[in-house]
DNA sequence: ATGAAAGCGCTAACAG
DNA sequence: CTGTTAGCGCTTTCAT
């Protein structure tokens, strides 16, 4: 008898314990798609993310995992590769399957958006779309610090090493710091967009010291991370030469020589709370609730006074 | 008409573009869960990793997913936090929503894995279980070409730092390194088991300096990295005192100084292979199909002649 | 080639 | 408190 395992307050417990070991004596477990169907409610969680392999995503995906479990939902995970026709075409596929999805560094337009939330409830993480709800980092606090921190060191000319198109956080940091830097007299050369990857900060290293900047905020850690190979490979010192700070403190980041300054962001709560937004109870939902996470300048190694 | 989703091939080009367009036109997207009802296949696979962050996992889920849903499968990511109580219960959970299970790097018995393969069809990376699908890296000969690498560099006393037990991997490297250092007449202590984390690669440090071995294999490259670590905090040098050689390859490992010598696994080559070996149809399906993927020694800077 | 009907495993609503 | 019934959205079978 279903009541058993869906309503088991109102079935008598004598009947209850002998259906539950019947059930237990044959293996019996409840199919949650036919539950599903009829109950609309799929106990499954759609996570999209840009990349994987990106380290930035490892924590946060492993957070909201183990939340959604914690809650009896299980997680799909995908990954768009930094597409954002992949991103829509992931929503639409999971929308039937799921009771929600989490974007997670979405790419596409708010336009996009607001239209795939028709099809199925979304929280959005590291955007913030009004009346939707979000999961954002304070970057541009950040983004903020890190540029007080440089000009405190005497640097005057700063470079943004710039992320991804389509990137909510790219351009809060590059509003921030352009208006750090106004504030405090310094200027600063932006660059991009570049992919957000290693690769993409080795291949701006020239980029980078063209623009005569003494110290350089990169969109992440990983870009940093890829100038400061490629810096070693050219046999500029860091931070004698010049100063790298980047954002997102990745595990990689304190592992590396010379350490990153970076501003860390809280991956994992994030993770967290963008599964709490999703659960709870549409009436209790406000719908343009935005959650801001703080963030913290951690000065490593990375970043030293003005040589000049 | 469902037909023009399920058998395009015999209902008429007319009706078929008529149902389409109409679809189209209404949103209409078939309900994967309640084909799954009457089907039987959900379209779904489950993997199950030891720990999302432990950096050796996220390029397999990636190839993984990709490979999924290339083929029109969504997955399932769940997380044990390297229990094995909890590896059970997330394949008894997932066993009804899902046509199979990756199960990566189990901790569990194979006794375990023969019961639950009743439940639903199990495809296990990084474990040879007789009998089962399986797709596993030759760690074997990746730990002999580890030890002769340390051996021709003049090395006769070795230490082993290894990984966690239940680990199927961790013996393979257990057996074959100490295989090759007999062969080669140098001494191998043997420690641990640990757990596989940079953590517990630098809490080791003593105890492996406690051995007199001035060459180290560890069970995988996030240990040797938390060694490095630990020794570099000791005023150690490596490789002027101590060799250090890690296994997988992992993006950090190119990353830090000294660059890590290690053994590279193709970890997305696994994940591709795992979900080609649960999608081949059954009928091709060997019972006791196991491929094993090829590893090869990476020398970097970890390693260097024996100092006496 | 197409319409109609049965039923996958479950829960909801309704009787008793 | 418990048995029965209808039906979630789909595919399959059986008619037509």
């Amino acid at each position: 008898m279903s009541r058993t395992f869906s309503a088991p307050h109102l079935v008598n417990p004598d009947t209850r314990s002998r259906v539950l070991s019947t059930a237990e004596s044959l293996g019996y477990r409840p199919n949650r798609a036919a539950r599903a169907l009829i109950t609309g409610r799929t106990h499954n969680i759609g996570l999209i993310v840009a990349d994987i392999a990106n380290p930035f995503f490892p924590p946060l995906i492993k957070a909201a995992e183990s939340q959604a479990r914690q809650r009896d939902y299980h997680l799909f995970v995908a990954d768009t590769n930094e597409d954002p026709i992949m991103e829509e075409q992931l929503v639409q596929a999971l929308a039937k399957q799921v009771d929600g999805v989490l974007l997670c560094s979405p790419r596409m337009s708010n336009d996009l958006i607001e239209k795939l939330r028709r099809e199925v409830p979304l929280v959005v993480v590291n955007r913030a779309v009004d009346g939707l709800p979000a999961v954002v980092m304070d970057v541009a606090n950040g983004a903020k610090a890190a540029i007080e921190h440089l000009v405190g060191l005497g640097h005057h000319d700063l470079a943004l090493l710039g992320g991804p198109r389509g990137s909510w956080t790219n351009r809060e940091i590059r509003r921030s710091a352009m208006a750090a830097a106004k504030l405090a007299g310094a200027n600063l050369t932006v660059l991009g967009p570049h992919q957000p990857t290693e690769a993409a900060g080795a291949a701006a290293c020239d980029a980078v010291r063209a623009t005569g900047a003494t110290a350089v905020l990169a969109y992440n850690d990983l870009m940093a991370i890829g100038l400061l190979e490629a810096l070693h490979d050219r046999g500029v010192d860091v931070p004698g030469e010049l100063s790298v700070v980047g954002i997102d403190d990745i595990m990689l980041s304190r592992l590396i020589r010379p350490k990153l300054t970076t501003v860390s962001t809280p991956t994992a709560a994030a993770g967290r709370a963008a599964v709490d937004m999703l659960l709870q109870h549409d009436d209790e939902r406000r719908t343009n609730a935005l959650v801001t996470l703080q963030t913290e300048l951690i000065v490593r190694d990375s970043t030293g006074p003005n040589p000049h």
